[in-house]
DNA sequence: CCCGTCTCGTAC
DNA sequence: GACGTACGAGACGGGT
């Protein structure tokens, strides 16, 4: 039988972090507490991972040590300790006894010492040691025996681990931090080495510190950045990196008198438990040992200790209490719920628990997969959930979220189809003010209720220290959770009176909004599947030619430069090589984007053209071919992207994560991009687009005769504006002709100037200006209606969309020309884009309810703005094609027909 | 070391 | 200053 390892506990190490990266807990009467419970968890942890182990928990001992005696000259203090850290140390410690684990505080020795020691001694006798520390200077004892792990962040590291972190061996980790320093630990180090250059140091050159100040003339020669200063930095300070090699130095031989099998845990003392838990008001531990106790026959005192705070917050831990709530939600008028999960990522989150609010101020948490020591019996997820059911799958039981489809992707994936949410108090503020930055709900309460709510962070920390919510512990999770579903509903009836007063409003949210929250969520289940090696191949071809135009670059540069920094580029282009300023930059910088560069480029300087190549190539690379295939979900072998429904001023969606409505379609490199997004085997990709939305809307708006003429008669609508603009019958119109007029009528959505239309065009402004005049003059109803909406946007402060959806504009009656002016851009291309985005989110209602009933085997899984994507099982194109198309031509009954066209192909490219 | 800002580039 | 709506990569600079 293999010895169990003997795990040695950084207590002081922990102690701190969990002190600064925990969020601040104390007890009702303001003694802080949330170190201690930090540590005991963590012990906790530990403990459970290695129930036979001989353990230690060591500590720093009061006083000086003689490290303070060696350095004395050192002067480098650390700060003093917070008080409210200090006076944790002895609840601690008296904790750590009470559960019986041997606790090692030896004076005038550190606990790096201590440790170091000990796992040394024991490594020597052939005995594993786990020494579990927050510390990175712990690397250094690792050896073949001797392994670190992290407790709080659960990761580990052995010699290779080490190695493969840090850059070099255990053996160099002294060294390492000799060069580099570390401030959490006040070592000094060489100032200017970092990270890379100490491991570049320590690689290049053998012998550890002492190699490298015994070769400094080797220095240069080192492939490091700023090599060739470097050796003079290291003479300066090699006081400093001596000094610092002892400070790093943990000792392994300070004279101890103990005997690893002295360090076996005892049993728990309860009766002194019990009473420090009192103390500190760890209230589920309590609760805990007082059942125990009461099992176990001893008669102990109620918990009258503990103050209970009032609240109507519950948490639901037993049978009885989550049949009572069963019965409030059943004989609700409507629900508000809200569930905690193990991430932000829907796709990837775990159900931790579920709260809910029938009436407000009023509100339970049913946890149902919290697990970190100590945490008491929970109902059993499957039980809660197949009771909630039928509840939460009723669409006659009505129920309000906060962005509730989130939730709904949740619990989906324990096979719940939420139906009946028929409010959502993000999307209400949104519908309110889709110009407001945040829908969040802590920003709703504290906007619209006045209340600041519990935030995440309070309760979870932050950083990297950050606990998923089933590591949180009850006592916080449950007030932080009912809160939600309680404020849910608290805003929900402060929000819908004022949606009521605007009949338009309340016609968005409940027509188009929230039936489209469980369309989004089917999409956003279904994602779309790429072909991964395909995109490798193309990140590969793409990296030999960023190479390749990258020395090109440096070439036509005369030196080496970051080709991806416009900073660097600038000083290259305008400094060095003296090249015109075409443009700058909003902030005064030399302008080097793609226009700038082109007109360089048109007037024969080579360097632009290879930085414009080199520019298209490390986009596709880096945020295409690269990317997608991470964020490939390992569940399913598909890309799940979020839509956002509360995010644009316009009532457009928008994607991220990836974000899948900007893939290339431009270039022919960029498509294939394009490529790589494919039907699975036996199915095929149908992309159905409206077109020309945007200017079809604008005829139905403007009802402008010439516009809906050339829309009604289903003319090529480019050449008709060339054949207004230029005078000329449409079969004359030439094709940069054509191409010009397309730029007008884009240009027109858009609120351009002749300025904006002439660059674009490439034309004086002056022609530029001839044409806007022209096209106007041609198009009166067009300029009536582009009028008419300043006009109303300056009276109103809002402009509407065809159904009511609103954007308010107050920049619209600034005194400054230049924000007015953006502000009525905005008012005249918000209505246009807007519409757009009610018809194409009224079509997907429509699609997917038909998809539903019709059983057909198809499913959307994208959405760009004015095009959806189906995947579609080969024998059944044709068929979801002949539903899909009139559905979307029919979502809004315009002046002019709204035509779409769909295209099949086994990928998104071919489907164009 | 983290975060916000800037610049650039992709889509509709 | 000059064309609307987004998201995101990489650089950079300030503050921790």
């Amino acid at each position: 039988m293999s010895q169990t390892p003997l795990v040695l506990v950084d207590g002081s190490s922990y102690l701190y972090r969990a002190f600064h990266a925990l969020p601040p807990l104390t007890t009702s009467s303001g003694m802080p507490t949330g170190a201690v419970k930090g540590v005991l968890n963590m012990l906790l942890a530990l403990r459970r991972q290695y129930p036979d182990s001989p353990f230690a928990v060591v500590f720093d001992a009061k006083g000086p040590t003689f490290r303070d005696e060696l350095f004395e000259h050192y002067k480098s203090h650390r700060p003093p300790m917070p008080d409210d850290l200090r006076v944790q140390i002895e609840p601690l410690h008296a904790s750590v006894r009470a559960l019986g684990l041997p606790l090692l505080c030896v004076e005038g020795v550190e606990a790096d010492d201590v440790i170091g020691t000990l796992a040394r001694q024991c490594a020597a006798l052939g005995r594993d040691v786990v020494i579990s520390t927050g510390d990175k200077d712990m690397a250094q004892l690792v050896c073949p025996h001797v392994s670190l792990v992290n407790t709080m962040t659960g990761s580990s590291l052995d010699v290779a681990g080490v190695k493969e972190k840090f850059g070099v061996g255990p053996e160099l980790i002294i060294d390492f931090l000799a060069l580099m320093g570390d401030k959490v630990d006040n070592i000094p180090g060489v100032p200017g080495v970092g990270e890379k250059t100490a491991c570049g140091l320590l690689n290049g050159i053998a012998g550890g510190l002492q190699g490298v100040y015994g070769h400094l003339e080797q220095v240069a020669g080192l492939a490091i950045r700023g090599a060739k200063s470097l050796a003079a930095k290291l003479e300066e300070h090699k006081e400093a990196a001596f000094l610092s090699y002892e400070l790093a130095t943990i000792k392994t031989d300070v004279p101890l008198n103990i005997e690893v099998d002295a360090l076996h845990p005892g049993e728990a003392d309860r009766e002194a438990l019990i009473e420090l838990y009192r103390q500190l008001e760890f209230r589920s531990w309590l609760d805990e040992l007082l059942r125990e106790a009461r099992q176990s026959g001893e008669v102990v005192a109620t918990a009258e200790a503990v103050a209970i705070p009032e609240s109507r917050y519950e948490t639901v831990l037993d049978e009885a209490r989550f049949a009572a709530w069963l019965e409030k939600l059943e004989q609700a008028e409507l629900i508000a719920f809200d569930t905690e999960t193990t991430s932000l990522d829907a796709q990837q989150a775990e159900l931790v628990g579920l709260s809910f609010a029938v009436v407000p101020h009023e509100a339970a948490y049913i946890p149902v997969a919290h697990s970190y020591m100590g945490v008491p019996e929970q109902l059993d997820r499957e039980r809660v959930l197949a009771a909630l059911k039928p509840i939460l799958e009723d669409a006659a039981r009505a129920k309000v979220g906060q962005h509730a489809k989130y939730d709904m992707n949740v619990l989906a994936h324990y096979g719940i189809e939420v139906r009946g949410v028929a409010y959502d108090t993000m999307l209400e503020s949104y519908v309110l003010d889709s110009t407001a930055t945040r829908h969040d709900m802590d920003s709703l309460a504290l906007k619209y209720l006045g209340h600041g709510t519990i935030r995440f962070e309070d309760i979870a920390g932050k950083g990297a220290k950050q606990l998923t919510f089933d590591q949180i512990a009850l006592e916080q999770a449950g007030p932080y959770a009912a809160e939600d579903a309680d404020v849910t509903l608290r805003l929900h009836q402060c929000l819908w009176p004022k949606l009521e007063e605007v009949p338009g409003l309340t016609r968005v949210l409940t027509e188009i909004e929230m039936p489209l929250v469980p369309v989004l969520a089917h999409i956003e289940r279904n994602g779309a599947l790429v072909d991964a090696k395909l995109l490798g191949e193309q990140s590969v071809e793409l990296g030999e030619k960023m190479q390749q135009l990258e020395r090109q670059a440096f070439e036509l540069a005369g030196e080496e430069f970051n080709l991806a920094s416009p900073k660097q580029l600038g000083a290259i282009l305008y400094d060095k090589l003296g090249l015109p300023i075409r443009s700058k930059t909003a902030k005064g910088q030399a302008s080097t984007a793609e226009s700038v560069l082109a007109e360089l480029a048109e007037e024969g300087y080579a360097l632009p053209q290879v930085l414009m190549d080199y520019r298209s190539v490390s986009k596709l690379k880096s945020t295409y071919t690269d990317k997608l295939p991470q964020q490939i979900n390992p569940r399913t072998g598909r890309i799940h992207t979020s839509y956002h429904q509360a995010v644009t001023a316009t009532g457009r969606l928008s994607s991220s994560d990836p974000n899948l409505q900007n893939i290339p379609i431009r270039t022919a490199e960029g498509r294939r991009i394009r490529q790589a997004f494919v039907a699975a085997p036996g199915y095929k990709l149908l992309a159905a687009d409206y077109s020309q939305i945007e200017l079809r809307i604008m005829a139905h708006l403007a009802q402008d005769e010439g516009l809906l003429h050339a829309f009604r008669n289903d003319l090529d609508v480019h050449r008709a504006t060339a054949a207004e603009v230029f005078g000329l019958a449409p079969e004359e119109v030439s094709g940069e002709q054509r191409r010009r007029a397309k730029a007008i009528n884009f240009g027109l959505i858009y609120g351009m100037s002749a300025f904006g239309l002439a660059k674009q065009i490439g034309v004086e402004r002056k022609e530029a200006q001839a044409y806007i005049d022209r096209y106007f003059a041609r198009y009166p109803g067009v300029l009536a209606y582009m009028e008419r909406t300043r006009e109303q946007a300056g009276e109103q402060g809002y402009v509407e969309t065809l159904f009511g959806r609103r954007l308010y504009l107050p920049e619209i009656r600034s005194k400054n020309g230049a924000m007015r002016k953006a502000a009525e851009r905005t008012a005249i291309n918000a209505p246009m884009q807007g519409t757009a985005a009610d018809i194409m989110k009224r079509a997907m209602v429509a699609v997917d309810a038909w998809l539903q009933e019709s059983g057909a085997d198809a499913r959307v899984i994208l959405q760009v703005h004015d095009e959806l994507v189906l995947e579609v099982r080969e024998d059944q194109i044709e068929r979801v094609r002949e539903a899909v198309c009139p559905l979307m031509s029919t979502a809004a009954e315009l002046a002019v027909p709204l035509v779409v066209e769909a295209g099949v192909g086994a990928n998104w490219d071919e489907a164009h």
